[in-house]
DNA sequence: GCCATAGATTTGTTTGACAAGTTTTCCAGT
DNA sequence: ACTGGAAAACTTGTCAAACAAATCTATGGC
């Protein structure tokens, strides 16, 4: 067989994928262990998002049009779109075609949740990146919020009063109670942010709700928040958020001490 | 061929298989499509992480033994194994086995970073999200820096005033000087949305360092941030943080007015 | 013009084979 | 007996070909 390439195709796929190939840096001659392509070949995936020459939505070729462009087999290829796939940046359906999905903080940092709740990360971090972070969201809620927005927040607050007894449906009320002050803030990026350290936060929701009276209290926070919203009062939006933090961080802490006795 | 499996291996690994598999739940009759096997097998091995009955440094069986172990072929299985490796969940060498990764938090939060990185952030929202971070890091470095990692940001910091004349050095040294800030905060999950956000704004910073001097200011502002946390000041290195972080933004904003004309 | 069905297309899975690198074993030499 | 190194066995990495299962497309009838 010649050793020239099969076919010189010229589908845009295949361009973008030899135009993001990097044609740079010093040779190295010190070359680390060369990684498997199905590794390389995801990273260049990454990378055609990155620069966006991949977006949300987009519909990927065939498998059989990307192992050409690629120049790889099928195994491969498909090892790389299958890590991508449980990352959350592509999705496939069999019969249909591979997409890249919303691309939402939610989605991707998913997979990483079950990491995160291994072993080696305490309580005390979590609360002191998020009271900082989640106040900064709050503040600006106050500042920038509309009109509908507000009454957003206060409607999911006060919809907690009814559910005193169903830490299920609080859990996803107090979800949905977050993410209308993430969107208020006006700051995709720190919404982003404030979003994935609340998701990281599962495994402690779970544990505090348990707390017997919890969901009343963090109701009774979650309205005084919202009040301090609707009046466009920052200072006092930010001592609620601050005092709410402080009790779900404490009732967390009291609620673990007990398990482990 | 008969419908019953064709072996009943007994060893560790299967009866782990074995004993995770979810006896669970609701029958639930509305069948949410089937997920391929590769996913489902990725989610059992996280699962054996998170119960613990897989550990750090562990080693997995061989390929051929986990394909009876799960009861399926090489290719599902590869796939799943390649989609932990991706994420820094296990590490594979040819001709060697995979085993697990530490499972530190830096290596598992890498590929978070990249995909953190991909949106389009504009640059008011950028810089608010990131001078609240980036303001409590070095606020937290001024309280918390072991003497050592003082000394470790002083000296990244003065190292700049010999590349005054040399971006892409000076960009070098500057992931250094962050990357020493963020350690110094001794809060991981803060230093790593720090990362995060600093990350994104690679393009941002390639810009502002070709305007005319700003190099040497940067360099100036950096040893004020890193004379303060010397000195265990952290309202002055607050002070001083800021002052950087709004000088850079206006000159990324100048720059990007001017490139527009 | 709309809808249902049949065909073509595409992903999901299996089997088999070989190449490239690692680990283990075993023997020779000291 | 012990160490060193080479060969053998083993393991992951890649390719190839085929079929099953689900989806998409296009055709034909109404």
């Amino acid at each position: 067989m010649t050793d020239e390439p099969i076919k010189p195709p010229s589908d845009a796929f295949t361009e973008l994928v030899q135009a993001e190939r990097r044609p740079s840096a010093k040779p190295d001659p010190s070359t680390p262990p060369r990684r498997p392509i199905s590794e390389q070949v995801a990273n260049r995936f990454l990378a055609m998002i990155k620069s966006g020459n991949l977006r949300s939505g987009d519909r990927l070729p065939t498998e059989q049009q990307m192992t050409i462009a690629f120049g790889i087999s099928r195994p491969p290829l498909r090892e790389a779109l299958k890590a991508l796939t449980l990352m959350g940046v592509l999705e496939s359906r069999q019969g249909g075609r591979y997409t890249v999905t919303d691309l939402s903080f939610s989605r991707l940092v998913t997979p990483f949740n079950v990491l995160l709740s291994v072993g080696d990360y305490d309580v005390h971090e979590h609360f002191e990146a998020r009271t900082h972070v989640d106040l900064e969201v709050i503040r600006l809620a106050a500042l920038r919020a509309t009109a509908k927005q507000r009454q957003d927040i206060l409607r999911h607050a006060t919809a907690g009063t009814a559910l005193h007894d169903d830490p299920v449906a609080f859990r996803l009320l107090d979800i949905e109670f977050h993410q209308a002050l993430n969107d208020a803030a006006g700051n995709r990026l720190l919404a982003t942010v404030a979003q994935g350290l609340y998701d990281i936060a599962l495994d402690i929701r779970r544990v505090a709700s348990t707390y017997p009276g919890m969901i009343a209290q963090s109701v009774a926070q979650h309205i005084a928040i919202a009040e301090a919203i609707l009046a466009a009062d920052p200072a006092a939006a930010v001592v609620a958020g601050r005092r709410h933090l402080e009790h779900i961080r404490d009732t967390t802490i009291t609620t673990m001490a007990a398990k482990e006795a």
